[in-house]
DNA sequence: GGATTTGTTCCAATATGTGGAACGGTGTTT
DNA sequence: AAACACCGTTCCACATATTGGAACAAATCC
């Protein structure tokens, strides 16, 4: 049987092979807020005991988990050192950012860049307000596509089909009064951003929290993104996000430009 | 046979089962500065064609590798979702963060928090002089312990056995001409930064950075790590560094201390 | 003291991963 | 143009690592 078979389960199967099922339980330790004892993860992965037993043991063997002293189970640092360098040897990232910074300039609010990533929005670069601010606070983060700026951009310019497939898979969790229930009305409001060339995030994921959104696609590495103006509703009006939406617009374009011309069409970095 | 048998390998060896495969080859394409071609891994990772070929498409079903146009390997966005995690929930850091800034205040030089791991010691945090500073800079980051402040200082608070160990294990790479070539002589100056509380590094790691490191022992959770404030050697003087030393104890004290209260004894994170 | 829950260990059955060898494609050399 | 070298992929008999039910302690609750 071929990988990539029917209907793809990636994130919400128990996963392919040993790998898949190593990975199931490292996750379930990794998305959960606090500290998990073997039972906790015996219920979020459905394994029976003996083998949960002998996965957590290997990961903890491999430093992707840490055991602490009331045998409840922690991720480990080496997570940490192998995305430094997942991060900082991106060199989407790279191009991106002296962009990032010129938005942020023009308009003095919070700029980010983010991945797609089936259903999700990693955010892989932000640059923020000068405030007494966290450093990377969101870098690694994970939000729903279909509920953010940038996640919503990034959707309007998959292939229908694609845009489908992910929209079917999407939990359609209702976070604030406005945040999209449902599939068809995800749909018809992508169909929108495709004739605008931008999203807004109208307080849909978080309440008093919006912002504009453009997308960036480079086909040749198969790479779907976007980048986004946020600011609080009380200080950013939707007109204000609606001037600085050709700019988002220009930038994110600028991006895909630049990304194209220095990673060269469909072939290696350098 | 038992996993923690005859001196583990970890880090050096194949890894244990087919997960330590995994990840042997995941570090392998993390660690690389460029993407990686399937003949490079082969080389780096010693696995016949066949069983590497498989583990590949395995970790990139995973998306912890990504594959390219041209068929080259680079980490895939999984790991900085996974690291985000790891690295938001770290209690430690939280708890230690606001004595890095007031560290930071009273030196205004870059301020360090590192954590040991065998033989390496990994920054999970870090505060900067206002510069327009790349946010995360170094979060994640990997640096020999032998040759940094934080890790020797770090070193310096293991049971002389356990020192003994890593020392066995460190590579010693001479990176400056003032850096440790040889076991004995960092195990000399292990000795004598136990006598003083503090460690310097003295342009052993980069010429021209130097700094003062104190460590950070919390047993109940098997944690060792440090703290350091740095500098460029043209503005900070060795008589400076040493007049720090004090309050870079003190401060990794507070830490000590905050971190056994707040985590307490030997159980979970609250 | 007995009952329940939790983490750990054991082991035969078997699914999974192993790895040498053969295959087809691309680019280079003669 | 044929011969060669290199690279990524596929195949398959074999071996090993994973499986998971069940038994075992140890703590915790009633």
């Amino acid at each position: 049987m071929d990988r990539k078979s029917v209907a793809d389960l990636e994130s919400d199967g128990p996963g392919t092979g040993t790998l898949g099922k190593a990975m199931a339980v490292l996750e379930a330790v990794a998305m959960a807020d606090r500290p998990q004892r073997f039972t906790d993860i015996l219920q979020s992965v459905r394994q029976p005991r003996g083998t949960l037993h002998r996965l957590l043991g290997h990961l903890v063997d491999e430093g992707l988990l840490v055991q602490r002293g009331d045998l409840s189970y922690e991720p480990g640092l080496r997570l940490l050192k192998l995305a430094y360098r997942s991060w900082s040897g991106n060199q989407f990232r790279d191009i991106a950012e002296p962009h990032l910074l010129r938005l942020h300039e023009l308009t003095g609010e919070t700029v980010h860049l983010g991945i797609l990533r089936e259903t999700e929005i990693i955010y892989v670069d932000k640059v923020e307000s000068r405030q007494t601010v966290r450093m990377s606070s969101q870098i690694g983060k994970a939000s729903p596509a279909y509920c953010t700026g940038i996640g919503k951009a990034a959707l309007s310019s998959l292939p229908q089909g694609e845009l489908e497939r992910i929209a079917a898979k999407t939990q359609f969790v209702p976070f604030t009064e406005r945040t999209h229930r449902s599939s068809p009305s995800l749909l018809a409001e992508i169909e929108e951003i495709r004739r605008e060339g931008h999203a807004f995030d109208r307080e849909e994921h978080e309440a008093e929290i919006c912002c504009v959104a453009a997308p960036i696609v480079v086909p040749e590495h198969e790479l779907v993104a976007g980048i986004s103006v946020t600011g609080p509703s009380y200080r950013v009006t939707m007109t204000q996000l609606a001037a600085w939406a050709a700019d988002v617009r220009r930038a994110a374009g600028k991006i895909e430009e630049e990304v194209r011309i220095r990673l060269g069409p469909g072939r290696g970095g350098r």
